[in-house]
DNA sequence: TATTGTTATACTCTATAACTATA
DNA sequence: TATAGTTATAGAGTATAACAATA
């Protein structure tokens, strides 16, 4: 149980963690963590605004300005969908495609930083565990 | 590098995870992210308002409102400090103690849940793993 | 009628800059 | 002068409820 305790706390120290290098990661590249999630949801995908609610998990309302705002700086555009004159889709543009690389690199950069303490072996059971967790509510 | 960059992937997923149970976490007991982090700060400590800045890592001016949210909630409250009358510590309230504790354990509980999967073994070098790589920015 | 996306409104959280009171 | 904390202001991000246009 004590043992238990440890590995939850570490769990969220960790999750803390991960989470500030995103956002340094976010300040180098004079981007918000809410819009580099949303460019990361968008890499490879071009869903319709209530579909891309469902992938960031918030409500169609809160897409609009998360759309409107990343649509401002000139990262993603709304695109027209033939067929249905009330639907939108949304899709990265250039700069967005880019920025989105630029960033998703800095951040492995960051957290291979981060792990170059462990041996490969090491990292490869911790990898596999990861998977393990992250397998459960699938 | 292939499989470098499959470990940056699952820390960041991981962490997202992780985040999201928290919120599931606040949901449950009518709270928010940033309360909870607040009243996890304050647990067993009584900081002044600088230096509660100064371990969320934020503006003192944000740490006002924050503040200010968490005693209208009953959770907190502001005590003056004797010898200086410019400052105020920090301290929860028994509700706020309360709270506290109810939600440390409700995320404990809902994080065993998703590392129930891993073995006694794993589950021990998994949070050496952890532990080693926490220990990199100190 | 149902669905898509938006608008209106309100709240949390954050930052910067200017301010007050005290040291 | 310097420090502690607050206020003022602005912006991101979220939710709920009501709405318009289209299906």
């Amino acid at each position: 149980m004590g043992e238990g305790l440890a590995l939850t706390d570490a769990l969220v120290q960790l999750s803390f963690r991960v989470q500030a290098v995103v956002e340094q990661a976010c300040a180098e590249h004079g981007a918000l963590p809410g819009q580099a999630r949303l460019l990361g949801v968008l890499e490879g995908r071009s869903p319709a605004m209530t579909e891309l609610a469902a992938l960031l998990d918030v409500e169609r309302a809160s897409v609009t300005g998360l759309v409107d705002r990343a649509e401002r700086r000139g990262l993603v555009r709304r695109v027209a969908v033939p067929g249905d004159r009330r639907a939108a889709r949304v899709e990265l543009t250039d700069k967005g495609r880019e920025t989105e690389a630029a960033f998703r690199a800095d951040v492995a950069r960051r957290l291979e930083a981060l792990t170059g303490g462990l041996s490969a072996a090491e990292r490869e059971r911790f990898a596999r565990s990861v998977g393990r967790i992250l397998a459960v509510g699938d």
